[in-house]
DNA sequence: GGTGATTAAATTGTCTGACAGTTTAACCAT
DNA sequence: ATGGTTAAACTGTCAGACAATTTAATCACC
């Protein structure tokens, strides 16, 4: 017991856990440049394709990004998030995750980020906030709307709500979950006239919860916000 | 405005998307052999090179598997959290979450999951939860208690709540949590006898919440227990 | 007829050497 | 100074070779 399996060690894995390592050692920081393919090569005494194949998987990470030309070479990546949105869009394109799921996780989040935003948004958030729902209250005010543009402006709501009350993981997570939820939205929720007018009631409820610092009913009034389109859907379906 | 950045392509990528692509399509089903990588370059009229390292990102991603040998090759991989997992733990290491941000998210997960397991638990489940919780208190009583093992069995319990309450994208990231956040409780929290009493008690508290089926108390009590570990660790810092 | 050892084949893992493409920096002309 | 040109330092890609690993088939033996 305890035991794992023996599996015969590929050689450009003890790179990319040198290098990863090194780094979170600090012996690069963020921006530093790593020696070039034929110096890795030679460090680890291996041949470039070995090297070149640990930096694949080492982008892929999200821990250096790959510069051509002259002073190019691996550069260390200041951490994002990116990895974790692809990996989690690759399970729920995996078909692992339902939409039932997808919206329960995503009323979670929404909610808690409402939350910490009414507590949290400094003034210039607030500010930003205010000039996203006016673009939202212009375009929905509009005889014929333009959805795809009012779509938009609703993510870049939810974005920046996110960006004032989340932590990153919690981005990271709400990030992955707009990407791939958009696939559902084109699916089930056809422009709709009604549609847009619940949905623009329901995020002024958001946005005065949160000008009101009243993280409670922020978090409340965001989660009937997402229950709104999650309904929609499922009758839709 | 809308453009972005027009970025040389790099080969490799075509072939990432290509494959990743047949894969969401159906063509290739979890557990199918793709075409050894002699058979891809040729397909792609590339070469091998290429061919391997966009096996490299794919396998990075998850999606694929390599066998060496006859009937090996690439081998397409059923969906799991481990790039997930992978990606929390970079975003962690590079201090790009504070350990606040991390209980934070921790506790609203724990919290909804031990709410959906009181609601959604089969008997299967239940009995496994009790099995379980016997461990713990076994390992409690004792004289001199094995903390390695305590926190292990405690693991347990939080794995199998989260299996029975929480879907899969929560799962996802709790498997993150709970295997990043190992770092700072051997670092700030030490052995104590205090705390494994309180400790236990909370964790009773849970228990016997989802055992009554009653969400709301679960959800609570595991939130307090979560806020247990987050006090005490920010006391040792 | 089964059973264990041997061999052959398929496929990945690695190395070498080469050349094309890209980007920066230095140099040069105006 | 300004603009263009060139050289150098890199990555991107290819081709060909051989070693290592695993499976399947074959063969010898009881």
């Amino acid at each position: 017991m305890g035991f794992t399996k023996m599996v015969p060690r590929k050689g450009y894995q003890h790179l990319v856990e040198e290098i990863q390592s090194a780094v979170f050692n600090g012996e690069y920081q963020e921006g530093d440049r790593l020696p070039p393919e034929m110096k890795l090569a030679e460090i680890f005494s291996t041949s470039r394709g070995t090297v070149r194949e640990a930096l694949r998987v080492l982008e892929q990470k999200g821990l250096v990004e790959i510069r051509t030309g002259v002073r190019g070479g691996p550069v260390v990546k200041g951490a994002n998030a990116e990895a974790v949105s692809d990996s989690i869009g690759m399970l729920i394109r995996h078909q692992k995750v339902s939409l039932a799921e997808l919206c329960e996780f995503r009323e979670l989040l929404e909610g808690q980020v409402a939350a910490g935003a009414a507590q949290k948004a400094d003034e210039d958030q607030r500010a930003e906030l205010g000039e996203i729902m006016d673009g939202i209250r212009e375009l929905a005010r509009g005889e014929e709307t333009d959805w795809e543009a009012f779509n938009a402006q609703d993510a870049l709501f939810h974005r920046a709500l996110a960006r004032a009350g989340g932590n990153l993981l919690i981005q990271a997570n709400l990030d992955s979950l707009h990407e791939n939820i958009q696939t559902y939205f084109s699916r089930y929720l056809p422009f709709d006239p009604d549609h847009l007018g619940a949905n623009l009631i329901s995020l002024e409820a958001v946005y005065r919860a949160v000008m009101d610092r009243d993280a409670d009913r922020a978090r409340e009034s965001a989660r009937d916000h997402i229950r709104l389109f999650t309904r929609r859907m499922e009758a839709n379906r």
